[in-house]
DNA sequence: TGTACATCAGTGAACGCGCGTTCACTGATGTAC
DNA sequence: TGTACATCAGTGAACGCGCGTTCACTGATGTAC
């Protein structure tokens, strides 16, 4: 499942750029069920030994994609917990806050090649489960820091369920607005964080 | 695609529903990307043209377990709606109402076979996914009726978005709950409510 | 009520295709001296 | 700086397996008279 090799010169580095990039774009085209090594290989013009050089199988390839994407929306999530995004002085400024972080990560899939069908591919495929709950467990685990210091009167456990719960939801409704381009996403971009926003609102 | 013939006496009626009970446990085991016609067969004790009489492929056999368990779930929370789900007088009752369905339709996807499996399916297979969205639709077509008449002074549009949103993250939200049985399902399944319920004062 | 016939339901065995994978090899790159 | 050698990177061609699917058939059920 993990990649076999890391590719050590110039040339191999490329190869295995091509290979993720390449099954980025099939990706996104057909899904991740009709994805096959063999079909990488062909739209990247290599050979199936070039593949079977850095990944034993299909699955470590979307392992790979898997985890750039995930890290590429949790490093933007936690450096902006980081930054106080979850606190703010008024409701205005905390809903406006949200709603930005909200927008990057819908930018950040969307951009990703095959970023919708990799988020699928995540949820549906047992053996790359991990690699989602891992995501959520480390953005979760980043964000209860700053929700414990912001909420010092709320029990704790409920937190940490609370946030937990919240982050799903806002992955949730990322993918939605992914999904469905031609829905009015800012409408539901800013209704999320509305959401959100009253809620936690009640919080102390 | 759809399924073929349709079992005209009881014996074939039988058959058809020995092939969807053993796909659904198949899928619980082994997810859907790894399940086969033949595999079904084999473990239903049928040879193969058995199920092609019924299935023209494997994603017939997904189609239909995927209406199926979508529509126990429609019929469910639609019934639930039109017998006033939705309202309430207090703040107190609309949260133990909707904490009432939030609860039933997590036990109706935990108790058909493959259920999570199926839902996921249902994401992550394009020719499946419209199965999904048409579900989506219906139940908030529903919903939006009630919550016209309920919140009357709501621009309607933005009342629509939200309906379709609201429901999505229920959705959301059940599925995380049948992913993780060790989470604390029941906190979750009532912040969740909460987290509605505290949006939704805020209309009117 | 029994028989003949039509239709429905399911079997056994096999097929072709393509997927995952590997083998033996050639060519490219790096390095020791 | 050039040469020899080791290692890295990628190719061409083929393999076995099993998946989706079908054919020709047998057995079960229903129905007309």
């Amino acid at each position: 499942m993990a990649t076999k090799l890391r590719p050590r010169q110039a040339r191999a580095q490329d190869t295995f750029e091509l290979i993720l990039e390449t099954a980025g774009q099939l990706l996104g085209r057909i899904g991740f069920e009709q994805l096959t090594t063999n079909l990488i290989c062909e739209a990247a013009g290599l050979s199936p030994p070039a593949l079977y050089r850095y990944f034993p199988n299909k699955y470590a390839v979307l392992k790979e994609l898997g985890d750039r994407l995930m890290r590429a929306q949790d490093d933007e999530v936690i450096a902006w917990a980081d930054a106080g995004g979850l606190a703010g002085a008024t409701f205005e400024e905390r809903l406006a806050k949200s709603l930005a972080i909200h927008e990057r990560m819908v930018d950040i899939q969307r951009d990703f090649p095959g970023g919708l069908a990799i988020g699928r591919a995540l949820r549906a495929v047992p053996v790359l489960q991990d690699i989602r709950f891992r995501s959520r467990d480390v953005v979760a685990a980043h964000f209860f820091k700053h929700m414990r210091a912001l909420y010092p009167a709320t029990d704790p456990r409920r937190l940490e369920v609370v946030t937990r719960m919240t982050i799903e939801l806002s992955y949730a409704a990322i993918e939605m607005v992914v999904e469905e381009p031609d829905r009015d996403a800012d409408i539901i971009n800013r209704e999320v964080c509305l959401l959100f926003a009253h809620y936690f609102a009640t919080f102390s």
